[in-house]
DNA sequence: GCTAGTCACTTGCAATTTGCAAGTTATATG
DNA sequence: CATATAACTTGCAAATTGCAAGTGACTAGC
């Protein structure tokens, strides 16, 4: 049982599961990140900046720091010269899976969205998970 | 198969069904006024304002007329003089509800939040649901 | 050594959103 | 008429979002 995540500088407004997750992931863009680690094999700052449609940059380090922060991603260097880090999930960051899973099966019934775009390749997964 | 929502002022930034969904839900307040039109049984504007708690008026008033623009809220009048409306969920809003059940198992499990608090109470449901 | 390129950001700034506190409107009540 | 209630709106400061340009640490080629 993982403890407690905490961020020090960080005070939940709420009790509420609900909320608190929201205050981590509640905007519009960590969860794309937390997908494009969890589902396409991204692991670079550049693989993610591309593959995250239109990310700002300053968004998409700001948002890879906080889920660092967060306990939900961690980062290995992958080369020395210079410095240069791969990121990946932790248990915490892997256990949002049915969040997003959740999320598209939403957004596709409900907004017309893909299951298999390329940005969402997982039909495959589900159709595993289903049976 | 209710028709895709749309919102003819909102052009989606991705085809993605992930993103689509953070365009709607993607803040930290309207999931939760989902959560209490779904299973705390507030329907007015004051019941909504008093269970969510610390929402601002005008965040939880904008959060009503875009959750009514997008079709997963609808409205009707309670009393007339003056008019008054009561709040309920669609069918698309009703079916947010796997996700607010993920967002809220996840928020317990690594956040420390409540199942069972007042705002959350959700024991019986969920357990009825896993039997 | 210089130039150009790449990758990973940071910075400056305008636009937008968030959220606080006060205010407004339409009613009812005494 | 004064007071109260419910449902907001408004003004504004602070925070966030996101664009575009810039910076730093490297490598490659000449």
């Amino acid at each position: 049982m993982p403890k407690t995540l905490t961020n020090k500088d960080h005070q939940f407004r709420s009790e509420c599961s609900i909320s608190r997750t929201l205050e981590l992931v509640g905007d519009k863009w960590t969860l794309l990140i937390v997908r494009d680690l969890m589902w396409h094999g991204k692991h670079t700052y550049r693989e993610l900046h591309d593959s995250v449609k239109k990310v700002p940059t300053n968004i998409l380090s700001d948002r890879l720091r906080r889920l660092q922060s967060w306990g939900l991603v961690e980062r290995e260097p992958y080369q020395e010269r210079p410095v240069r880090y791969a990121y990946r999930l932790t248990e915490a960051g892997r256990a949002l899976e049915p969040v997003l899973v959740q999320v598209m099966q939403w957004g596709h019934q409900f907004l017309g969205g893909g299951l298999n775009q390329p940005e969402c390749a997982m039909n495959s997964r589900l159709e595993g998970a289903s049976s």
